[in-house]
DNA sequence: TTGTAGGCGTTATCAC
DNA sequence: GTGATAACGCCTACAA
């Protein structure tokens, strides 16, 4: 690989002073090959190969033409949580083949939470933002939308305007519920992730239920208040705790606590599979057996806590992806608003079962 | 959210023509606050506010700084892939965790195998390239190295002159192959991952197997073969079987070639822990038992195969990732050709022992 | 503390 | 088929 010398790197520019023919002349060379006698396109890239000339700029090019190649993904967590959340995973799956197709980069904006710096927002060159979860007040995500491009969010939050990819978050939860109940269950426990932006862990009261910064999580709770209260079961007594990292141990220890508060439960609601995965992890330890002592239902559908056995609420998480990229890729995108709501699916599996009594 | 209206959008000039200061003074106001009066800088902000500015264009400031806040990572599959595979995901993690702590972008590059249009690699805005585990002559590749920035390099190929991050491949392998040769082992079939570019399945001869485009397939067979040849067993017997697609199907399919070919053996190696757990299917399916009837051994040790019990040689992806992150960003990079190569861990699992006779 | 002005490397437009 | 010219939007010596 021939690496250039002392001499200052070849632009198109020099090159076409080089071989004394013109900068269009040149630029066509790479960029429109038919308006070009063969001849001179080869004399043009043989001087490319021979000054080390590697071709037009990109960064040049795009603020020539005012587009970037790619859309930008925001997280409410460092980009590396992407990697070990399974349900991120399938989702970036999804969101990476529609940007395979239509040829688009996909970059990975590195918004690390808590150090509120927007630059990395600001400065990432690309045509379009997707946000994947966030908080309904995330400076990243409001730095994302003060940008003149366009954006589609999954999930949370709802912003008025913007397109949004997501499902019914209550109406999932209150089946999830609804299943419990009618097994006979009546005194639950539930464990669910962050509902605000600073970390915290512990008990949840209603007010904070209610005011949960991550509406996606305020709805499964209300989903889940909804079902018990028509069966008759008093929401308030009904122990809430809530994790702020999204992790099996942080579902494990949430179990302790849900069952230092209510020894007596017999079935715990965890708001994500990788929460009741942990959730089962501490029960077993406790030499408490799942089901028969107590169940346990989850909510995403991961690949391997299905495989498992667990009672879960899939959602289509790659079909989300795809649906946010084909949003981002349309480009009818001046209908802005749009909203997309895709169907769930209840999951039996082994984890739920009757109370014993 | 205010979207601008139909005047043409602000621009840094424009501001400053609003306001009546120079140009200077607004980009002073974005990138050195401390260059001004708070007052001034108050009014500037206000203005553009008002006006809808967005701040400072990302592309037109990469131009002149020269630098673009992002690093590309190049892949031999479709960006979705990266995904799906649990290594690929694992190596991600640890690369995007350095792009974390430096604040760098992560740009996965729609490099898409086949159509070989490498534009998206010239047009790709990056202040350097990733490259993972990509064929010897891999044109997507041979773009990026001949752009003027740095390449880190993870596992293949190897590149005169280019950092390089990988593991012993030759060693690990033989190291698995003893494994099986200390239990009794002399008839066995193995499984390895695509040898070229093309689209390919099917036995694998000598010629073929030296030739491999990926070096790391290479280094694997070379290294089994020393093993087996130690032992007195003859190579040339050993059944090799290759396949393009990196995924349980393909294991479980070459696994039946595999048998096919010799019904006799008592053991398989698959290349990686993907095939292997696509074997040990296949297997069952056909009521074998393993490891009675037949051993499986695997290669990565992507957790879930470690957790399943398989016996497999776990390198520490993850790491693979941190590694070519930091020699990334690791401004003494004028160095280049630096060489890491990682330690790899042989993990006994359920899925090896004695054949029986 | 603020302003002047040149240039980063390219492509679109239009003329020849 | 080829060339001249004018942006694209910004940063940063340097000068005031």
């Amino acid at each position: 690989m021939e690496r250039h010398g002392s001499r200052p790197p070849a632009t198109l520019a020099s090159l076409a002073a080089e071989l004394g023919v013109s900068r269009t002349t040149v630029s066509n060379a790479y960029n429109r090959p038919d308006q070009l006698s063969p001849r001179l396109r080869a004399r043009v890239m043989e001087a490319a190969r021979r000054l080390g000339y590697p071709g037009p700029d990109p960064v040049a090019r795009s603020l020539r033409t005012r587009t970037a190649g790619a859309i930008g993904l925001l997280l409410a967590e460092q980009v590396s949580y992407a990697f070990r959340d399974p349900a991120a995973v399938a989702f970036l799956e999804g969101l990476a083949l529609e940007c395979d197709s239509a040829r688009v980069g996909l970059l990975l904006v590195p918004a690390t939470p808590g150090s509120d710096d927007i630059a990395a927002v600001s400065g990432a060159a690309v045509d379009g933002f997707v946000a994947y979860s966030m908080p309904d007040d995330d400076p990243y995500l409001t730095a994302a939308l003060g940008r003149p491009v366009p954006a589609v969010i999954c999930d949370q939050p709802f912003v008025p305007g913007v397109d949004l990819v997501g499902i019914d978050d209550r109406a999932a939860s209150r089946q999830m519920a609804d299943h419990l109940v009618r097994l006979g269950h009546r005194r639950v426990g539930v464990v669910c992730m962050r509902l605000g932006r600073v970390n915290r862990d512990g008990p949840v009261d209603l007010v904070r239920q209610e005011n949960a910064r991550y509406h996606v999580q305020r709805h499964r709770l209300a989903g889940l208040r909804q079902a018990f209260e028509a069966a008759g079961v008093a929401w308030d007594r009904i122990p809430v705790v809530e994790r702020f990292d999204h992790t099996e141990d942080s579902g494990a220890s949430a179990a302790a606590e849900v069952l230092a508060l209510d020894p007596g439960i017999t079935a715990v609601i965890a708001t994500s599979d990788v929460l009741a995965v942990g959730v089962i992890r501490e029960l077993v330890r406790r030499q408490q057996r799942v089901p028969q002592d107590v169940s346990v239902i989850g909510f995403d559908g991961i690949a391997s806590a299905v495989e498992a056995g667990l009672t879960t609420m899939e959602q289509p998480v790659t079909d989300k992806g795809r649906h946010a990229g084909r949003l981002m890729m349309d480009p009818a995108r001046s209908a802005q608003g749009r909203r997309i709501t895709l169907p769930t699916t209840f999951v039996p599996g082994r984890t739920t079962a009757a109370p014993r009594h």
